[in-house]
Order: C-alpha cells, then structure tokens, then sequence
DNA sequence: TTTTTTTACGCAATCGTTGCCGGTAACTAT
DNA sequence: ATAGTTACCGGCAACGATTGCGTAAAAAAA
C-alpha cells in the first residue's frame, strides 16, 4: 500500500496553471497576483498540499536532517544528549537519525557508511570504545562533511567539540574520596584510548598526587567494551580483590561502569560504603534511589546535545568553510550520597 | 559547506557512456556487456560511488524509512522497543526516525505531521497518555499510511498491533501481592483511557475479586503524564495517605510510574516493604540494585519492537490493501524481589 | 549477399520542485 | 501613435537515478 500525498501538479491541474506559477504563490513571489495566490494558497489549504521534502532535498543538494552516532541510546547520558540534539534540530527544521554503535567498530563503520549514502547535512558522533582508527572519519570530513563530536572526541580531527568538564570532574571526586578518607582508591575505566577516559584518569591521578597518595596503576583497570557487558566490569573487580592491598573505594568512570561495579560489588556481598566506597560518573535519575545512594559526577548532557547540534547547523548552514574550531567545555555536577559516607582513616595511613 | 558526492553522471563522463549505461550495469542488466559492466563497477568502487537514496526515493515514491513516535527515548522500556525496531529495519534497509511525544497531544500531532510531510512509508506509534482524540491517526491511516501500534494501541483504527499481555501481568501482579498477605493494595496508573491501563486495572480487579476482596476505586489513582513529572505521582500518593484506611500495597501500572514511587515513598519516610510492598510495571535493569529491590512485572520491549516492525515493513511491502490484520500478545514476565516481602495477614483480615 | 536476429548502447521521460528565460498583455511615457 | 515599462504567467531544464523504446552495429541465418 501507498501513501499518495498531494503534489504541485494536482493543483496546477485544477486549477488551471501552470506548477511554476503553483510553485510562486505558494512561496509567495512577487510575480503572482493577488487573487491568483489567494486562489492557489485556499486550495493548497484545503487539500492539504506540504511540499514534498524528497523532491525539495533533491533540488537544493541537502537533505536537512543530521546523524547521530553514539554507543546506545538505552544509556540515560546519550538519551539525554539526544534529547538535546532533538530538541534544537526540530526548531531548525532539521530532522534527526540515531544510530548506535553498540561500542563496536564495525557497527559504527557501517552506521556511518549507512548515514553518508543517506545524504546527511552533519554528523553528531561520539565514538564507540573499540574505535582506535579514525580513517573513516577522516574521510568523511576531508570530503567536506560538517562533523561535531560529542563526550569522546578525536582530537585528530579538527572540527567543533564538545565535551564534559571531564578533568575537574574527576578531579573532584578523587579529592572527595580523599577527604572522606578512602586512600587505595580504584579506577574502573573505558578503554585508554577514549578521550575521556584520558582526562578523566588525569583528574584523578592529580587528585591523588595533590594530597601525597602514589598513583598505583594495579587499581586502575579498563573495561573494553564500557561496562556495557557486566562481564568484563566483574573480571576488573576480580582482579581488583584478588590482591592483598584491596581498595578501599572506587571511582567509576562512566555511567555503565558505576552501576555495574555496584552491582557486582552487592553480587560478591561487598558492603557499600561500609567495606568500600563508590563515585561514580553517571546520569541515571535513580541513582538516589539505589542502595547505597550513589554518590555521582553528572554531566549536563541535554545541554551537551543541544551545544552539539547548534554548532553543527554553523558548520552546515556556513556559506564558506569553517576553519577556526571551538571545543567547548561544560562543567560536571558533583551530588554527595550515600556510597561515599566517611570512614575513619587508620593512624598509619594518616602520616 | 557542502558535501559533495559522487553521481552516476560522473562515472558516465569519465568513462565516455550514458548515464543510462551505466545505471544498467551497476544493477548487472543483461543488455550491457560484460566488459562495460566490469569497467564500469570498478570504477565505481575506486571512486566509492553509492547511489542517491533521495533521488531514489523520489523515482520510487517511497524513502525506505519508518516513523516512530514514542513518548520519550529516556524510558527503559521505550529505549528497548526501539533496539528491537532498529534491529529489524536495519537489517531490511530501512532507516528509522525517532520522534518523541513527551505526553503532549500537541507535540503527537506536530510530530506525526513532521513524519508525514517527511515521507515516512510507514508508523509505529504508542500514543501519548494525552491523547484522546484518534482523528489525525485516523486521516493519515485512511489515505493509506501504514501503521502499527504497540503497547499503547487505539482500538478504533483497525491495524496491526503488538502488545504485551497486561491483563494477565497485572493479575499475576496483583496475585502475588495478595499471596504475599497484602489486602489494601492501591493501583497507581496512566491516564484510563489507554489501552494498557484499561487492560491492566481489569488484571488487578479480576485478581482482587477472584480473591474475594472488595475493589475500592479510592484505591485506584490516575497520572495524567504517566508519572513524567514526579509530582502528579506524588499528588496521588498524598491522597492515597490522607485517608483512615492507607493502602498496604501498591500496584503501579508503568515504569516512571514504579520508580517514582518509590522516589516518593522513601522521601515520605515509608518502609518498603514493612509499612507498604511495592510491585510495578517496569524495564529498567536497575530494578534489583535499588533501596528495596523492587519486584517488577517486565515486558518483552525488545521482542515487541521486532515483531511491530516486521509487521510494518509487511505492510508496507504489501502488493494489495491488507485487510487481515492482527493483535499480537506477549507474555509478560513477574521478578519477585524484596519490595513484596510477605506481610503477617491480620486476623480479622482473612475471615 | 541479403535478411533477420541479437547485442549493446543512447535518448528521453519520469519522480516533485524551483530557477531562469521568455512572452503577452495592459499600461505609461514620449 | 509608438516605444518602453510593468505585471503576470508559462515553458524548459535541472537535481540523480531508473526504464521503456529506439536503433546502429555485429552476428547469425537465409
């Protein structure tokens, strides 16, 4: 079955004219009569005639809708930067096409693949974890695709960015940890290549070396695929608590990350805060509710998106090319719960 | 700035042919010699040529791309139905546009008009708890757009729809709480004009009557935007505990909905279970890990946004008008975790 | 060698819309 | 009265790809 929608033609047709002086009054050119655009705009009207976006995106080499790479959307960080992004490109007219990576390279190639031969104006991509090639990328934006990355940025290629306050926010809840006395603290991280994962590892170990703690890479531990397989959150935390030194907390760095270590830390019947304390960077709105109360680094991320998508529609709707390139940077939220509760420091580790 | 692609014209200057020739031998017709077709799809894959799916659509009448419109993407649930939707149209070539209506009647219709003007060749749609009026689906369903509903379907317009079976969830829901001891147990629900609420309320009346306890339609509450905003469910919680007789038990008929209150019971200071047991509808994997771990009624999301879109692109690549169209249902599955602990049923209670 | 058939390709229309050019009235200016 | 101007509208081409039809050249049959 087909949807039949109304055409230019079948006005023309009624009405006696000719599409292109259908076409005039419709845009309300000042070559048509009055009464000729009254008759075409009443009948448009009734009939209910919207110009054909295909024939129009043909016409004008644009398609007016931009792509959205990121990992999943069953992630409350990106569904709230999609949001974001939404959000400003339903008032621009823009139309939008999530595709999800599923933190795997492959899927992104192909999303990408699939999204150029769609004719996008622009891309939105935040990279997948397993992604450490970004010819493709290169590609695409050699050949004069606008691009703007979101969260994990490449920062081989130049183009808009925008990005967490990433650094700080690490930073931060390194030295809250600290101030609440946990001292061997853990990191559970993406993989090493993410751009996040690097200024947020940064945050912490300067944390840590601000307040005379040594930076024990045994306590820092990457998860391939971002903590979307609980698996590979659980081999981390094996290894963690197989060696005598356990941690005495642990900063999560990605929302997957922190509720899955919360999850393997309840499975192993590991006490939190108690046994260990646990932060976290996260966006879940339930994590109050959670127990223990995560403690957590939010990331303002419908602004993110709605940041993204304006500089996107810059790029795109720029008559010449763009050369000077902004990375904004948003700061995190740090909200105190629960999981990070003081503990008393042993006199030794005091000194 | 513009991305430039490559076109068949392109490849038919280059190589001396028509632009026809070419078509023909990138589709592999008999009318082109092989020599020519070999010249031509090597050249093709050296200069990465993809044909112009705009151009396409608008030769085929036709963007092999499927609308969908949910209430909002940050929902457990609807995020999984569209993994299940994605997964199928990918796979058969089919591009998907999320559009979310957050509730609003208003943002449906803008949407759906948005859809519509865009070409869709076909929709899947769970109707915001605002809508009452089917008229616009109704219009665009008899000029002949193909659409399927889920979850929350509108019985008046005669379509494929997929939903789960909420009946018999929230009678095993409602059961289990009275097994459990519980005997005043409240219904916390969408809007009663949906589908899935009227569906789930006849499951929690059947179970509570089969059981010989009296339906109090005190008990029975209303969100208007299906918990969206934490303040509707906390206006009917208040009215639930304003009364002589508090509920011992409450039903909650959709995600937000169970999360939020437990969200308002815990900042009430209610003990769940103890002072009250908690069972809902929900689809968040965060369920166990929260302050209780509450007992959930989950729906197959995944599978039903699968078999919605399989169900479109049938109709969609239908020959003839589909007259025959069917209601799928989905066994739903019941976790029981702390929030239903049993309760010491009182004396005068049981008689 | 002539006729028929086959092979291999080009032309032009089409999808819906817009831009450019051209044309015909009616009106104004000379 | 004639030239020039203005108002208004139609025709054609183009965007990128497909396709029915026509046809020249080569091959096969007569």
């Amino acid at each position: 079955m087909k949807f039949e929608a109304v055409t230019i033609k079948d006005i023309a047709r009624v009405l006696g004219l000719s599409t292109s002086t259908v076409s005039r009054a419709l845009r309300d050119s000042y070559e048509i009569s009055s009464e000729t655009k009254k008759l075409v705009l009443e009948y448009a009207e009734k009939i209910n005639y919207h110009p054909n976006p295909i024939a129009l995106s043909l016409k004008e080499r644009r398609s007016r809708s931009i792509g959205v790479i990121v990992c999943e959307i069953a992630n409350s960080y990106f569904s709230q930067v999609i949001n974001g992004i939404e959000s400003i490109a339903y008032y621009n007219g823009y139309n939008v096409i999530i595709a999800q990576s599923r933190e795997s390279f492959d899927r992104e190639m192909l999303n990408l693949q699939y999204l150029a031969s769609r004719s996008i104006d622009g891309l939105i991509i935040s990279v997948s974890t397993e992604t450490t090639d970004f010819s493709h990328l290169k590609e695409l934006h050699q050949k004069g695709m606008p691009i703007v990355f979101v969260d994990r940025i490449v920062s081989e290629i130049e183009t808009h960015k925008v990005i967490a306050d990433n650094y700080k926010g690490a930073y931060d809840a390194t030295l809250h940890l600290i101030e609440n006395g946990y001292r061997r603290i853990a990191a559970i991280s993406n993989p090493e290549i993410l751009s996040i994962t690097k200024e947020r590892l940064a945050g912490y170990k300067t944390a840590l070396s601000d307040n005379g703690i040594e930076i024990n890479e045994s306590l820092i531990k990457y998860c391939r695929h971002g903590g979307m397989i609980a698996e590979e959150v659980e081999t981390v935390m094996n290894e963690l608590f197989e060696v005598k030194q356990k941690p005495d907390a642990i900063f999560a760095s990605a929302d997957k990350l922190t509720t899955n270590c919360l999850r393997i830390l309840r499975a192993k019947g590991i006490l939190v805060p108690g046994d260990i304390g646990l932060l976290g960077f996260s966006n879940t709105d339930l994590t109050e509710l959670l127990d223990p109360p995560l403690s957590i680094i939010k990331q303002p991320a419908f602004e993110m998106g709605e940041m993204a998508t304006n500089l996107l529609l810059q790029l795109i709707e720029s008559k010449r090319p763009v050369t000077d390139f902004e990375t904004k940077v948003l700061s995190t939220e740090m909200l105190i719960r629960g999981s990070t509760k003081k503990i008393k420091v042993k006199a030794k580790e005091i000194a």
